[in-house]
DNA sequence: GTTCATGTGCAGTACTCTCTGCACATAGAA
DNA sequence: TTCTATGTGCAGAGAGTACTGCACATGAAC
């Protein structure tokens, strides 16, 4: 799976937050504008590579995402990784504590939470 | 600053990990077998796009990248970060520890790391 | 100065991404 | 049945990416 181009991700998204839609209904929650033609390529073009599936309701199609939101975060964050942090997740948290200002309450949360998954990884 | 095309990162992440290269440089270290002019049209379009500078020495150009690592790596993270995680770093962390299989020795080290980005805090 | 390896500049090709325009199809209203 | 709004299919343009090939320039060796 190569990554989405710029204009497919922000379609995906769409579709990922709202289900099923209409390529009129995309267009309309596209973040800038764009003109039909256009947004219906970039549907096509999802189609074809098998991220979005369409069916047909009376004579219009309504789009639905295929592939899973969580594949293609855990992917994108994998190019990440390899890219700019030795491939490894503790570097990239390493990385993230240090050059993201996080605040007080975010590091405490980043604690807790660590802490529920150490018991978890217990049981 | 528009994202590196997977090309133009492989030379970048060269000229951040050496310095200072020639062409035939960079060529031997890509990571799949490249042909000189094929490489030669990377560092040409990095340094149209101002990512990379160049300087003359005896008959040869010098590539040195120009854009910083860290600038690339916000940049990309935060294009992670606004289009999976609601915009949050918080969110970012918490998407990691639950899809990413951590092992307890990453859990105790992000503990450790937090601890001690909260003592910094402090001081 | 000639030769030679190394390096450069440039023109061009194939493909993808982004986007446009237009003709045709369909469902519902009159 | 005809009209209209809405939706679809398709052909293609323009820019950028990912290359290839080749002629020309340069510095060093002889």
């Amino acid at each position: 799976m190569e990554p989405f181009t710029p204009g497919e991700l922000a379609v995906m998204q769409i579709l990922w937050e709202h289900g099923e839609l209409k390529p009129a209904e995309v267009q309309q929650r596209y973040p800038e504008p764009i003109k039909n033609p256009a947004l219906r390529s970039y549907l096509t073009i999802l189609v074809e590579k098998g991220h979005v599936t369409r069916r047909k309701v009376g004579k219009a199609y309504f789009y639905k995402a295929k592939t899973k939101q969580t594949a293609a975060f855990k992917k994108s964050l994998k190019s990440i990784i390899q890219g700019y942090c030795d491939g490894s997740v503790r570097s990239l948290m390493l990385n993230l504590i240090r050059t993201e200002k996080l605040s007080e309450d975010d590091l405490l949360e980043l604690k807790r939470l660590a802490d529920e998954a150490t018991q978890q990884g217990e049981n």
